[in-house]
DNA sequence: CCCATTATGGACCATTCAGTCCACCATCGC
DNA sequence: GCGATGGTGGACTGAATGGTCCATAATGGG
């Protein structure tokens, strides 16, 4: 990958795709039951280049948690530029829960997933998808604070959105319909009408 | 355990206790996690006696998610007993999330936490765990009739607050502060005063 | 006191796991 | 086209997994 003067055999694969597919197989499996010969097969790669690109299994899963965590907040940004803050936050949930039928609406989050399946298992893969989460909040209470809530009040529906999040995304990975995710998403924004300050 | 006229060398174990211990395990480690030697120390029993008293591992993690929703819909009741409906509800909230000192607090809810963990990979035990989790939110919704929601209100509202409790119990396995979890029963509840019809 | 019956401890099994290693091969500079 | 460099396939390893099996122990009825 990095060539030091010299030039010999160039690696036959994408890293950036094949870290993107494992990605998908983490978010759909979670980390246990994803097993190597699983990944190598989605990545399209050998034991060898895995090892070599990757370092290991554990330290993959951590890259995919950072992967995806950027994902979700490249999609909470592009729907700042195009929504006032509060549509923003509304798109941004719709979009991610009740996308047509792109089976992604089925997998839940990856850093939710990653928390309920590793604390006490691994609780530094588990940490740092919580700080990735903790992240979000933070970008959902900026939103708000912009709409003009109160700081208090930011802080405080911030949080409360977050339970949302985290909840909508247990629903879906229940399989909820598309039509029921629409309609608690709907309920949870009418709240959030109702409590502007 | 069943003796058909003859008697012979009786178990020495209890069953019960010994399940409750698997439940437990189980409960905080999710079920990947929990390897078969974790379980024997914990149950205090041999392998023997783990295959001939609860046949294999998955088996004995099904009964352990009935056993489960059972003791959830107990807490319901008993607080249902001694508390107007709404009451009851917040009761049931308050008591599963901020029990003072019990680590229980931080282990989220085993039916959720099997949602989560085994959606993709044992679809079985994950819609027996979802199905638990209808239950429960049926429960909630009569719970809302009973308190004077309308029917719609209640069926609404009470999908609404499953998704709160998913989401708290996902926060929950996050670690976050007892008084931060109050906080947001808090803020759930005066959602649900508010969209009083 | 002996036997039928059932519980139990611990050895054993096949399988799967993540991770290592090496022989082979493709490429580029010369 | 030769050789140094470094990517790659596949065999291999040791540990851990869930599950089986059998010899032994404990019991109550006769």
């Amino acid at each position: 990958m990095v060539h030091n003067g010299l030039m010999a055999r160039p690696i036959q694969f994408e890293t950036d795709q094949a870290r993107e597919r494992a990605m998908i197989l983490f978010w759909r499996r979670g980390y246990q039951a994803t097993s190597l010969p699983d990944l190598l097969e989605a990545m399209g790669i050998s034991r060898s280049s895995f090892y070599a690109a990757f370092v290991d299994k554990r330290s993959l899963f951590a890259d995919c948690l950072d992967l995806f965590a950027r994902r979700t907040h490249t999609l909470l940004d592009h729907a700042r530029q195009s929504h006032p803050p509060v549509g923003a936050l509304r798109h941004f949930f719709e979009r991610t829960f009740a996308r047509a039928n792109e089976a992604q609406a089925n997998w839940g989050c990856m850093l939710v997933n990653t928390v309920v399946e590793l604390s006490g298992v691994d609780d530094n893969l588990s940490a740092q998808a919580s700080g990735h989460l903790s992240d979000v909040q933070a970008a959902f209470q900026r939103c708000l604070v912009d709409a003009g809530y109160s700081r208090r009040g930011a802080a405080e529906l911030g949080a409360f959105l977050m339970v949302v999040n985290e909840g909508m995304r247990v629903s879906s990975r229940r399989g909820l319909a598309r039509r029921q995710q629409l309609e608690r998403i709907d309920v949870a924004f009418r709240f959030l009408e109702t409590a502007r300050a």
